[in-house]
DNA sequence: CTATCGCTTAAGGACGCGTTAAGGGCCCGC
DNA sequence: GCGGGCCCTTAACGCGTCCTTAAGCGATAG
């Protein structure tokens, strides 16, 4: 999960930062508006964390142009109370959610939760597949009833696979969404995780949960088996 | 599926190039607009991606050109955010549409396959033929109800016949469409896709959907409702 | 009947992926 | 501050899959 904070403030940035890559994001961050507005729509963010009261293109500019053109992560906006108003345009200019500050720590994260489960269309913040169910709140992972100890990567791989069950994920995509940066990892990081992947959730070999589709990338089955595509919907 | 890319950033035009293949297509690069021009109207190109502030023959002359030359395959062009007034000229000039840079990988990808999409006129992604279906999206072909494995050419070459059903292809126009650059594979290459695909698709030897026309080429049999657009192109 | 074209099969080799082990950084406890 | 352990990362090697080629056979048209 790949996050972009965009806020001048330097010491509220880290803050915040700090604690998203805490709890497992990948933070993509600047205090400045044209690299901003550049990350926002060069990088596969998953969700964006954006400040109004920024120097250079406004956040509001930015988040008029990454809808413009055509992406749709969800956008929080920051605000300070002072100009609390201003959560209106930021609205209608195509962000989700908005915090005043000062905020909680807790309460930010919370609400970036509540959009990232809001965009993948889950009800609940736990992800199922056969016998595999992810708890995204406490980043717990279960194989049946086992409990699975994964480390800080392994996870960020299972999760990011299970979010998008049934697809073909590539090599690529994954080192984009779990990396922070351009950071191109030209190595086979990601197929070492997904063979330490392999061996903890499925130890015996049996069940097979992550497939390999040679030259295109990892599929995680979805429970239903290879359905046929009931039509394509929703981006 | 053969893609043309000119651009004269060697790392964009990597970065474009890559995630392409990765996604299936033939990929055909330069950055040089007299090349770029030689194969935008020599070459059996199905999509074209053209950047506007090229040196030499600019991306317009290109687009005009290739119009002009009656080719009416679909392009679309990257322009600078600085210039994005050019995209005007551009669309003018017969480019389909157009992405501002910088952009996300993934919204490249999505323009482009909805131009593809509505070059065929096809309102959805996917393809049927008698009781083969083939998500173009995902890369994933059924039939019946069952889920079929293909490899990379394999699917290159089923997806070409699909979008072409009812129509005579010869076997030099599966392989320009199917490899990139003048790689003329003066071998049997297509008639071993061919066998896998039928051995595959129809392993009892019943249905026969891909039908051979001696000296001509292969027809895949299209039954009842199947449109397709007044097409004049492709050499 | 023969020449041409296509089908079938098998083998070679290239390349992607799996697998393993070892180095090094970071954090935590002592 | 120091030591140890965990985990990320890299590299080497082996294996399997897939692409490609070639050769032999069958079919078809002239």
């Amino acid at each position: 999960m790949r996050a972009l904070v965009i806020e001048d403030d330097v010491d509220l940035r880290e803050q915040i930062c700090t604690r998203l890559r805490q709890e497992g994001y990948a933070v993509d961050e600047t205090g400045e508006g044209e690299e901003g507005m550049f990350y926002a729509k060069e990088y596969p963010i998953d969700i964006a964390i954006i400040d109004l009261g920024l120097p250079g293109p406004t956040g509001l500019d930015i988040i008029a142009e990454v809808r413009e053109a055509g992406l749709d992560y969800p956008i929080l906006i920051l605000t300070a109370r002072s100009r609390w108003q201003d959560k209106v345009e930021g609205l209608e200019a195509g962000a989700d959610d908005y915090v005043v500050k000062p905020f909680q720590p807790e309460e930010l994260s919370a609400r970036i939760q509540a959009l990232l489960r809001r965009s993948r269309g889950w009800a609940q913040p736990r992800l199922e597949s056969g016998d595999i169910i992810v708890d995204t709140t406490r980043q717990e992972v279960f194989v049946g009833d086992q409990s699975i100890d994964l480390t800080a990567y392994e996870y960020r791989v299972l999760e990011y696979l299970m979010l998008h069950a049934g697809e073909v994920i590539s090599k690529t995509a994954l080192t984009e969404h779990i990396y922070e940066e351009n950071a191109e990892r030209d190595s086979n990081v990601i197929e070492v995780f997904v063979r330490r992947l392999r061996s903890k959730l499925d130890p015996d070999g049996t069940r097979k949960p992550i497939e390999t589709l040679r030259g295109r990338g990892y599929r995680l089955s979805r429970d239903g088996r290879n359905r046929r595509p009931a039509d394509a919907s929703s981006s």
